[in-house]
DNA sequence: GCGAATCTTACACTCGTTGCAAATTTAGCC
DNA sequence: GGCTAAATTTGCAACGAGTGTAAGATTCGC
């Protein structure tokens, strides 16, 4: 249902909060996620501080807000996938595809919003945080597809790895993204390190790999 | 050196830490994390407010103090492992050892205080940054040892499957230890998972593992 | 002792967050 | 249109974490 079926107030409301949202995400760029006070939010949407808080609990929802796209996007990728496609082989090909279209949920955006995130230890925080539900949300999916006959410990096992590696992948699409990079050099430089990961994932790290000490 | 070899000074301070760490353990753990105030942990300790803060420049630090063995604990694995051991063998050998003899590093707590951690969003927060940081000095130590060859990423990747699965294994402690288990059982419960895990983490996923869509 | 360095303290302040009740706006109905 | 009930917005007050500052107290090196 969109936007035209509700009644004028659901529909105020929705207004208001993309108001105070776009302006905090202006203010926030401008100055810095840690330099914005909530009250000059409030001043600069025209609305009260509760008003603010009234829509968002924590400040740092004003900055990291649209998550559900994020937390489901393994679970989801899990769920989805074609009878007798592996989870591995299901989430290596979302990364890839994420990749190519340099899909802010694989970790891509703009160097003003990971510079924001960076110089935050909250965002940062959250951050943690969202990938933490990301893998919780995996873990949910793997145990629905997981055999009767396996240890209790597998769905979330595996969880644990996949959703290191795109935490890892995502890090990296970050921190090329704050070197300066350009999205189409970060994605070349990233797909071959994808191989690495998701090919040491898939084959384990064996018993002298990276390496025995010599 | 220990504490008879400082001065008057040095030797004071390290009492009015412990001092105001110990009021604000036990008060933490009577009442809850969140529900005890810094004023309330000053007036227990007989100290202004502002020393506690001087001391501890965020409360959390009040009830994660020490975190110093946790997080170096992996890179310390890998960087004592005897040659040719390879980094995975060392800390699948580390946290055995570690259930063995229900080391805290493992994840083992006493029950209150695995509860003071579950209740306190802030301390599961922070316990999120401390695994980030162990996984973060595991990385460096594997790049020390990491041949020339490999690419970049290889130390990073390796480091993000096994702090995961330190990680996985350390929350299932926690979770029993909220469960009520007392230690022998968890730590019997936890054996054989942490044999599946790191089995894992040496074979791989595989292509059908933990298992591909019927 | 005595000056210098350091630690403790009190005070004031900012900011995020919450509770509450009044004022405003909208919804549903006559 | 007008009226009541519900929901939203607002202002105000308060709490708690965290910071800066300057004065007082303690310790150090000589």
């Amino acid at each position: 249902m969109g936007i035209e079926s509700m009644g004028l107030r659901e529909s105020k409301k929705h207004e208001t909060r993309k108001l105070i949202s776009d302006h905090a995400t202006r203010l926030f760029m401008e100055q810095g996620f840690e330099q914005t006070t909530i009250a000059e939010i409030a001043t600069a949407a025209r609305v009260a501080k509760k008003t603010v808080t009234n829509y968002f609990a924590r400040k740092e929802d004003l900055a990291l807000d649209h998550h559900e796209a994020f937390t489901a996007s393994l679970a989801r990728a899990v769920a989805d996938r074609a009878a007798g496609e592996s989870a591995l082989a299901a989430l290596r090909r979302e990364f890839v595809a994420a990749v190519e279209q340099c899909d802010p949920v694989a970790g891509f955006a703009g160097p003003e919003f990971a510079r924001m995130i960076a110089d935050s230890p909250t965002l940062t925080a959250r951050l943690r945080e969202l990938h933490d539900l990301r893998e919780e949300a995996l873990a949910a999916a793997l145990a629905d597809d997981a055999p009767a006959t396996a240890p209790v410990i597998a769905p979330r096992a595996a969880a644990a790895l996949l959703a290191a590696a795109h935490r890892l992948l995502f890090q990296r699409i970050q921190e090329l993204t704050l070197a300066g990079e350009p999205n189409d050099r970060i994605a070349a430089a990233v797909a071959p390190e994808a191989t690495y990961v998701f090919d040491l994932l898939g084959t384990g790290l064996g018993e002298d790999l990276p390496a025995a000490k010599a």
